[in-house]
DNA sequence: TCCAATTGTGAACGTCATGTAAACGGAATG
DNA sequence: CATTCCGTTTACATGACGTTCACAATTGGA
C-alpha cells in the first residue's frame, strides 16, 4: 500500500518537499486544523511531519487534531528549532519523533525511513504471510482470506513449516524430521492425515495451497515457473 | 520505580556522564555484550544508551545482545556520526530513537526525556485497562466489568503479565519465569490452577477472557485478527 | 486398458493435555 | 497453639488430538 504523508504546513519548505520528493514519499499539505477531518482512514496514511516554526499555538492545534482522531493518524514528527526544545516537555504523548530545525537531510531522511519502519513492527514481527493465508506466530492464529481458521496444534505446526518455505517441496521424511522432530518414528502416512485435515479446514476453494507431489512429498504454494 | 540506564561503552564520554547525572539520571556502564546477562529483570533498567564512536562491531553485538534477551532491554538509544547514518539501515528494530554525535546537550536531554516517557505510555499512569478489566496498578485493585474482583497476591501478578500483552500466547514455562520468577519449574500444573481460579472469579461470562491455546499455553483476551 | 504404486478418506483407538477438586504445608495472625 | 489464608502439589476424570489402519480413489506407466 503506498503510503501518504501528511505535511504541516501545507505549503512546506522547499528543502524538506524535495527531500520527501527524491526519496519517493508521497505527501499532502494540511492547511489547518480542521483538514485533519478530511483525511480518510483508506487513504494510506502513514504518518505526518510537521514544522513547528512560525505557527505559532496553530502547530499544536494541529498535532492535537491529528492525535485525537477517531483512528489517530501516526506516526508524527517534529521539525522544531533548537530554541523551542522545551515545548516538547509533558508533551510526550503528541508525536513520535522530532527533528532539530533547520535539519540535516540525512539526519531527515534517516527518522522517516526509521519512524515508518518501527511503526509497523508490531505487526510485520512475528507473522508469515503468504497470498491468502496469514500466520501471527505470537498469538498461534491462523486466518485464511480473511477467515479465521481453527487449526490443531499439529496442524499449526505444519503449516507453518511449510509456509516458511512456500513453492518447496517436502518429503514426508524430512516433515517428519522438522515438524514433529528428529527422533520420531512414526509411520509417514500421519503427515498425508494432516495434510488431508488442513485442506479440509480450507475449504474447498483453498484445498489446492498445499499440493502434492507425486513421489516425492508436499509443497505449500505455486511451484516456481521456470 | 528508580529508573536505571545501561550505558556502553563502559566508560562513557565526559560529556554524557554529565548530563545524565545533571538530570538525576541513574545509569551503569556495559563493558561488553556479555556482561548483559548480568542485567536482573528487577533493577528496574529503563532502557540503554550506546554511543556508536570508535566501538566497530561490538557496538552492534552489544544491541543485539540487549534486545535479544529474554526480557529485551528497552528503549534503546544511539549516539551516532553523522558519517555512519547509513549504519542504520536495515537495523530499525535493533533501537527506538538515535542522535547525532557530536550532540547537543539540550536536544540529547530532550530525547532521553522523550524516550523514557514513551516506553511507558502503554502503562498509561498506572493502570492496565483491556476491554472489561481495569487493573490498577498502583492500589493492586482489579475491577471486571465494573465489579471488584477479590484477587490474591499470585492471581493478581498472573492476569497482570497476561493482560500487558493481550493476544499473546505465553507457555507455562514462560509464565513461571516471568511471573513466579523460577528458573525452572516444578509444578507446571501451578499455572493452571491459578488460571482456572481466576477464571472462576471472573464468572461464567468472562472466564472466557483467559484463553487455553492446547499444547502452548495461554493467552489473554481474543487474538488479533488481520 | 490393465496393473501397481501412491495417495485420499473415514473411522477407531490410545495417549496426553487440561479441567477440576481436594489435600497439603508454610506463613501470618490472634 | 489454633486458625485462617494462600500458594503448591497431587490425584483423577474427561475430552481433544495424534496416530494407525483398512479400504477407496487416483495416478502413471506398460
Amino acid at each position: 500500500m503506498m503510503t501518504v504523508l501528511a505535511l504541516y504546513p501545507a505549503d512546506p519548505a522547499p528543502e524538506l518537499a524535495q527531500l520527501l520528493d527524491l526519496n519517493g514519499f508521497v505527501w499532502k499539505g494540511l492547511a489547518e486544523p480542521n483538514d485533519v477531518e478530511d483525511l480518510e482512514p483508506d487513504e494510506g496514511w502513514g504518518g505526518a511531519i510537521l514544522q513547528m516554526g512560525n505557527t505559532g499555538d496553530e502547530g499544536w492545534a494541529m498535532l492535537r487534531a491529528l492525535r485525537k482522531r477517531d483512528v489517530p493518524v501516526s506516526p508524527l514528527l517534529l521539525l522544531i528549532r533548537g530554541s523551542e526544545l522545551q515545548e516538547l516537555d509533558m508533551r510526550d504523548e503528541l508525536f513520535d519523533d522530532f527533528c532539530l530545525d533547520p535539519f540535516h537531510p540525512r539526519e531527515l531522511e534517516a527518522r522517516v525511513r526509521h519512524m515508518l519502519a518501527s511503526s509497523n513492527e508490531g505487526h510485520t514481527g512475528e507473522r508469515i504471510e503468504h497470498g491468502p493465508l496469514i500466520l501471527d506466530l505470537e498469538t498461534y492464529e491462523a486466518v485464511l482470506d480473511g477467515q479465521p481458521l481453527d487449526l490443531t496444534f499439529m496442524e499449526y505446526e505444519l503449516l507453518r513449516f511449510l509456509a516458511t518455505s512456500p513453492g518447496r517441496v517436502f518429503t514426508r521424511e524430512i516433515l517428519l524430521n522438522r515438524v514433529w522432530g528428529y527422533e520420531y518414528y512414526g509411520g509417514a502416512r500421519t503427515v498425508d492425515v494432516h495434510v488431508r485435515r488442513l485442506r479440509a479446514k480450507f475449504g474447498e476453494e483453498y484445498a489446492g495451497l498445499i499440493h502434492t507431489v507425486r513421489s516425492v512429498g508436499y509443497r505449500f504454494g505455486q511451484a516456481r515457473r521456470r
